[in-house]
DNA sequence: AGCAATACTTGTCATTTGGCAAGTGCATCA
DNA sequence: TGATGCACTTGCCAAATGACAAGTATTGCT
């Protein structure tokens, strides 16, 4: 038996769940291990697993009409990392997730999680509270994409995340800043200049 | 006693809730009225209440460090309207939501529509069920702006809303679509001309 | 009817951005 | 070690966009 305790952890975080029904929770998720570059989910496959992140860092990313990909998220240890969209509605993903990085991460089923909602109460509600926080923070990502500047969204991202630069290549940051990574490799050259 | 069978209509279509338990959830909602260029909401004011909207249209803005309105959402009759993360995380509001037109609404209250999910299943079901749709429709609308051009979001909305283009005027359709009015204007210049 | 406010368009110009191609530096690998 | 690939930057140019100001409808109000 491998050490959840990182999930555990996670699963009280919110202060919705006992730390006796996080063991129990817990012991539901089984560990996945995924190598650099291969993929949790591809497009017009259905998201079925809610996963937690671990170790290691993961992307989401769409492809454009264009051809081009186009990063939605950027996923760090101790995230979730799921396509909410596929996985609530039960329908294919349009996006795929990949790992960046070699990542240990601890997957369940949608059957499953929802036998533990229906179970456990305090899960539920815990689940609920996570839908919230990622539709606040899709809402606050929505926001800045149109009332900032790229270079706002960069200075932004740098001082809250700076793993981030650490971890994903700057063309897949500059995708997710909604610029080209001639455009992002421009703003950081002014920056320097002051 | 108002009619209130377009919003029992509303609570009924996801096939969740029977007509019996729907009428029941229904009384607890109250009219609400808004005369045009009212606000629902401001910012820094705690959305409080959760509003089906019967008749009329509605705009959701924020304003941007310039000072610029930009429109977060627009709002028909039979949609719902709210600030999700302010009115689900209990923190104020960072938008504002305005009536375009006069508007007949009913309301909930954050409490009562809480006391509605604890006291009934699947009326708790339904609203889970809600947000994965807003949080899926606000995922579509944010892949949009990074995978297509301004264009094309304005031929989409034309295309799948056409009645927004005769209630909201076309600078506010412009901020939601992520550009000026002028760059809007254009738009619709080079689109006469085939 | 007449005035004022608003909605929308248009022109001009400066700035930003993207597309493309080339160049540099770094890491990996046989 | 030499070759290959990747990450990142840079220069050049064309296209898109924004800021600003002015002009034209259109609407609403008294």
């Amino acid at each position: 038996m491998q050490d959840n305790s990182a999930l555990i952890h996670f699963l009280c975080a919110t202060g919705i769940i006992s730390a006796t029904i996080a063991a129990e929770i817990a012991q539901a998720f089984r560990p996945m291990d995924f190598a650099k570059d291969a993929f949790v989910l591809r497009e017009g496959q259905l998201s079925d697993t809610y996963l937690f992140l671990e170790q290691g860092w993961m992307r989401g990313f769409a492809l454009a009409p264009s051809g081009d990909e186009v990063t939605t998220g950027i996923f760090r240890p101790g995230q979730v990392v799921f396509e909410a969209s596929s996985f609530f509605q039960r329908q294919p993903s349009m996006e795929n997730i990949q790992a960046l990085t070699p990542c240990q991460a601890w997957g369940i089923s949608f059957a499953q999680l929802n036998h533990l909602f229906h179970a456990l109460p305090e899960f539920r509600e815990f689940g609920r509270s996570r839908l919230v926080m990622g539709f606040a923070s899709l809402k606050a990502r929505m926001l800045s994409m149109v009332t900032q500047t790229a270079e706002q969204r960069y200075l932004s991202l740098l001082q809250h995340h700076p793993e981030i630069f650490q971890n994903v290549p700057l063309k897949q940051i500059a995708s997710y800043l909604g610029v080209t990574d001639s455009s992002l490799s421009r703003i950081r050259r002014e920056l320097m200049n002051h």
